[in-house]
DNA sequence: GCCCAGGAGTGTG
DNA sequence: CACACTCATGGG
């Protein structure tokens, strides 16, 4: 099924492709492949439109591609409050277009704790492990995010086996551990009570827990402090310490839209070493 | 071969 | 509060 939704602004390549979802995939030619619920989606970019086929498709495709990409989200309000700060104004026009995306919440709490100290390429192996697995088939080498009901019926011992290392138990005890009623109680609860719920689920401490409430649960207010981000906050604004220091201080810096300031930081930071590094690689062929 | 990764859990000073 | 150590492994 093929359809046209119109999004702005939006630049696919660094919404899709910046590390904030491990389930999407460049293809060659420049469009997107993911899956959305029971859906296989291809998503490709012509100026403001969005060009995509959904399989098998069907009602509400629209809708779910058009949460995914938090169309509600006022990119020119988030931006100008953000612009506040002269660090952070720098280089954000060029970010415009990178849109925090809206994940299924539990497909986002596996994903998370999967991701601990692991990179991404790595991640997102782990994760098309799961869906091949104990996902459903929905296309050619496409399958489903497991629910909590396919996912308990992996052994500890199976999920060792697609990668996952010691990250198993805590999968293998997030199945026991989380029913219908947590994740929707989770939503209404205040961002702060999320917080403190996900902190006490294994094997998600801080970080985990604020990428959850971000992508996950929305909460835009969310800073997650990865280890780019602890790079970006010395480097740009020479602050260091513990994640509690490092939350309060972007807090106040950037408010309610932490969650939109934190993801331009992580992707500048990452460039910035890329370009690093391509100079530094330079230099020695000299 | 070596370094590092969208860390968490636990124990110690 | 701050560190230190372990966990388990694969990608670049």
């Amino acid at each position: 099924m093929r359809f046209e939704i119109e999004v702005t602004p939006l630049d696919l390549d660094l919404t899709l492709g910046c590390g904030q979802t491990f389930r999407w995939r460049c293809n060659p030619d420049g469009s997107w492949s993911g899956v959305l619920g029971d859906q296989l989606i291809d998503l490709r970019q012509k100026g403001p439109r969005i060009l995509g086929e959904a399989i098998p498709g069907g009602r509400g495709v629209e809708e779910s591609v058009l949460e995914l990409l938090r169309t509600q989200d006022d990119i020119g309000k988030i931006q100008r409050r953000l612009r506040r700060d002269p660090v952070l104004a720098l280089g954000m026009t060029r970010m415009k277009g990178l849109r925090i995306v809206k994940l299924d919440e539990w497909e986002c709490l596996i994903s998370y704790v999967l991701a601990t100290y692991a990179n991404i390429p790595r991640i997102m192996k782990m994760v098309e492990g799961l869906g091949t697995n104990y996902g459903r088939r929905i296309a050619h080498g496409a399958y489903s995010f497991p629910d909590r009901g396919q996912l308990s019926k992996a052994t500890t011992k199976e999920l060792i086996g697609l990668g996952l290392g010691y990250r198993a138990k805590y999968v293998r005890a997030l199945c026991e551990l989380i029913d219908e009623s947590t994740l929707s109680t989770f939503s209404k609860a205040p961002y702060e009570r999320l917080r403190k719920g996900l902190i006490e689920l294994p094997g998600v401490g801080e970080k985990v827990a604020d990428c959850v409430s971000l992508f996950g649960f929305g909460r835009l207010g969310s800073f997650p402090i990865d280890i780019w981000i602890e790079r970006a906050l010395a480097r740009l604004y020479k602050q260091t310490g513990s994640y509690t220091r490092l939350r309060t201080f972007a807090a106040g810096r950037f408010g309610e839209y932490s969650g939109y300031a934190q993801e331009y930081l992580y992707h500048n930071e990452r460039m910035h070493a890329r370009e690093q590094e391509c100079a530094f690689s330079k230099q020695r062929k000299k």
